[in-house]
DNA sequence: AATCTTTATCGTAATATTGCAATATTAAAA
DNA sequence: TTTTAATATTGCAATATTACGATAAAGATT
């Protein structure tokens, strides 16, 4: 159907499936990047980082804010983004439970 | 047109992604949850666990293990699923990465 | 005010994803 | 060998995503 069943997940996992997925674009990894690589945080082109047409800078821009991955404040004429560290936050703790869950595991079984 | 412009991207990036969208769906997280939960790794009853119909179960597992984030191996008549560590190393390299540049930024700007 | 710059939105086409019923496959069990 | 159990594949409908041209919106510049 095309429509994914949230409503049968718990909320935590439904958070880690959307944050994932908002950076599951080689676009969105990128802008993510260039963000961490620019000096300031008025960065005001993204568009002319990216192999993409501005609408569809705009739309990845959007899918990263709306996801928290992203924040945008208006600086005037234009718009600086920044990464909003509380998804990354969520995202290592994610990664660290799974990292004890193996550790657990390792001691049963393979 | 629905289909990512992959070339224009770095071959991490593309990794990134790829492996961020497999987990990009709640179904695809409670099963790397649940394979961590379970004692072995004999784990044939994946499809018991899950809110969804076997086919599409089955579906899930199949993107997972071709994004690298399990393996499965037949064990007998079931298939035995574990979680292939070599993937979350990639995504943990990634985030520490990340967190190194945050750190570095801050010192510059916000 | 007219224009430029920057970003967002709309509309639309192409393609991908999600979900499941039906069916196939394959190995174990009877 | 027939049956059962576990998993995969096929086919299809509904919906989502990706991309971009055209256009809008809003602040800056002239």
């Amino acid at each position: 159907m095309g429509v994914s069943k949230s409503e049968h997940f718990s909320e935590k996992q439904n958070q880690i499936a959307s944050l994932a997925k908002a950076l599951g674009h080689p676009a969105r990894v990128a802008i993510i990047e260039y963000l961490l690589k620019v000096d300031t945080c008025i960065c005001g082109d993204i568009v002319n980082e990216l192999p993409l047409a501005q609408p569809t800078v705009s739309q990845h821009l959007r899918e990263l804010k709306s996801a928290g991955l992203i924040k945008g404040s208006i600086e005037g004429n234009s718009i600086c983004y920044c990464i909003d560290e509380t998804a990354l936050e969520i995202f290592k703790q994610f990664f660290a439970h799974v990292e004890v869950g193996l550790d657990e595991k390792k001691k049963r079984c393979c």
